[in-house]
DNA sequence: TTGAAAGCGCTAACAA
DNA sequence: TTGTTAGCGCTTTCAA
């Protein structure tokens, strides 16, 4: 039978094949690099591959290996944070592996999101940012391994790899006292993710320092409208019972907390000290400097690379919680409390 | 021969067939939806498939068909903007066609994130805010039909959709020249994609109206921290010489603008007139507020989509550069130019 | 070191 | 309306 070359659209091993007067087998071997094959054929398969501009079928490669090696990222790109995290996962997993991105999106939901990723056969889940239900999530580690990132979950309900918030927002009170700051304020993100915990390290360091009287809780959100809404009740209130520091549940609401203060004539940090959460991007801005606690993406990334490909190996793997560690990072925004003399002027 | 159903892990097409009593072919009828199957069997399929928890295999689908119904979007996660694009080609290609997405990053180069959507079969390229050259281009597009979005090329280099940033730079500077502002200023994008139109805009329309001598351009960039040093020179100039009004190249430069003229007592809208490009969600803030220029990401996402899908019907069609028209959104960080009175109190 | 052949899960002729 | 069969492009035994 004559070899069917170029009889179509795209080149096929077989064309190579035929193009190099060698077997199909021996062209796999080559373009995957596997031992096999003399140093002659191997040249020979890799110019007829060149010369053809043959990519090989990753969905056919795919298909017939059992394990696909790509991992699944569900994603909502709502928060700048995330875009981040992908970068990282992809210094991550290094070309062992590829990843397969799919957003949630106000029109697109969740299951939707999923059942695209199933359907291409990943070998395992990532969710970042999602807000999904621990009935949601078991039932997709049912179908593949689930790995959540950046949340904490009930216990057992699927892997979690996260930053301590709890710890985090232990460093960033402590940060605030022991420049002198007591009445400080945390503006909180009102249920969203790590909220609670940032909250709890809070109440707890204020508490052991025996400051709780002067410490205050205001709602407020994700985005810098929070931030914003939650700086003027502050300035709404008697000067002198105004906090001198504040913690704001992430770097967009404290930026919020930093544009409305400055726009009330408030000099940051002369006056007022505010740290945010996550170190993203806009914190790092010169022009805003923001004194920040930093959930490494790099660390993460890699935990959740790594928590992935065990469970590739071996999926039936009981869930676990794996916590890093947050570091504070000082800026520009945070400095000694005022002295009650400077304060007057305020 | 006797039916391999629940051999190995997920379920195929072959085992729903036997769980129900069919045909493989009935099964894949039942689950496209398409025509041709009696109402029972259409029933016992797809409860045998429910049962199962069967989920075609993309993998195997695309390998069959000639075409994947893919667009493969080639994006650069660095500016926030693009997550609201992604958001909206979600949102236009129904669920006819689906989105394979690859992200070019620091680590990851434009090369390797399109070899792997032409490995995947995709049958047409986006480019969502990449910066490659005339030649890459025109070689990616040999490969698979390519489109690329938001940015000017060289005529006939590869099809493009756009939104019009000669005339975006005109509206925004007419908008500060209606409102009686002479001194203008453009902070410009120092290269970036769209900068020398918007700026051309800009030149234009105060030459237009005899202002050309008011007019200043400086260097800026896309972030808060170039806004912000264009506006720190600006603060270094006599306040009388100082521009009333200033166009920045986009939303996140125009913010850096806006936080600096804060800090530094200036009022705005009252003493200074801001415009920023994009419409991007920093600027719907209510703590923003920024006048700016859309960029619909609905019309472009629309105008991508339909070109992708007659790409895909017909790949040699040459090169068309699609140009769509902005709109000018008002909100609170612009208003009439300071009256001389006024000026002085500055 | 090489090649022949089977088959991954699916769809699309074609036949019944 | 239904079933049979032949591949899509690749990897992987198995034999040579």
């Amino acid at each position: 039978m004559v070899p069917k070359a170029e009889t179509t659209g795209r080149p096929t091993i077989t064309d190579v094949a035929a193009e190099a007067g060698v077997s199909t087998s021996l062209v796999s071997l080559v373009m995957r690099n596997l031992p096999g094959a003399s140093p002659a054929n191997r040249k020979r398969v890799s110019e007829a591959a060149e010369r053809l501009g043959y990519r090989p079928d990753s969905r056919a490669q795919r298909l017939r290996k059992k394990q696909t090696g790509t991992i699944g990222v569900v994603v909502n790109f709502e928060h700048p944070f995330h875009a981040d995290m992908i970068e990282a996962l992809y210094a991550e997993i290094g070309s062992r592996y590829e990843l397969a991105i799919s957003a949630v999106t106000p029109g697109r939901k969740l299951e939707e999101a999923v059942a695209g990723l199933i359907n291409e056969r990943c070998d395992v889940l990532l969710f970042l940012g999602v807000v999904a239900t621990d009935e949601q999530l078991m039932a997709f580690d049912k179908e593949l391994p689930s790995i959540m990132l950046h949340r904490r979950l009930s216990e057992g309900t699927i892997d979690t790899v996260r930053v301590d918030d709890v710890d985090g927002g232990r460093m960033a009170t402590e940060h605030l006292l022991s420049h002198g700051h007591r009445r400080v304020l945390y503006i909180d993100g009102s249920g969203k993710a790590g909220s609670d915990d940032r909250l709890a390290g809070f109440m707890e360091t204020v508490a052991g320092k025996g400051l709780a009287e002067f410490a205050t809780v205001l709602p407020g959100g994700e985005s810098e409208d929070d931030g914003a809404r939650a700086m003027r009740e502050v300035l709404a209130m008697p000067s002198d019972d105004r906090p001198t520091g504040i913690f704001a549940y992430n770097d967009r609401c404290a930026l919020g907390v930093l544009y409305t203060a400055v726009r009330a004539g408030i000099r940051v940090p002369d006056e007022l000290s505010v740290i945010g959460y996550d170190d993203s991007r806009i914190s790092r801005l010169i022009s805003v400097g923001m004194t920040t606690i930093r959930q490494d993406t790099k660390s993460v990334a890699g935990s959740a690379v790594a928590r992935a490909i065990a469970r590739m190996q071996e999926p039936a793997l009981s869930a676990v919680d794996h916590v890093l560690q947050p570091t504070l990072i000082v800026r520009s925004t945070t400095a000694a409390a005022p002295n009650p003399a400077t304060k007057d002027i305020l």
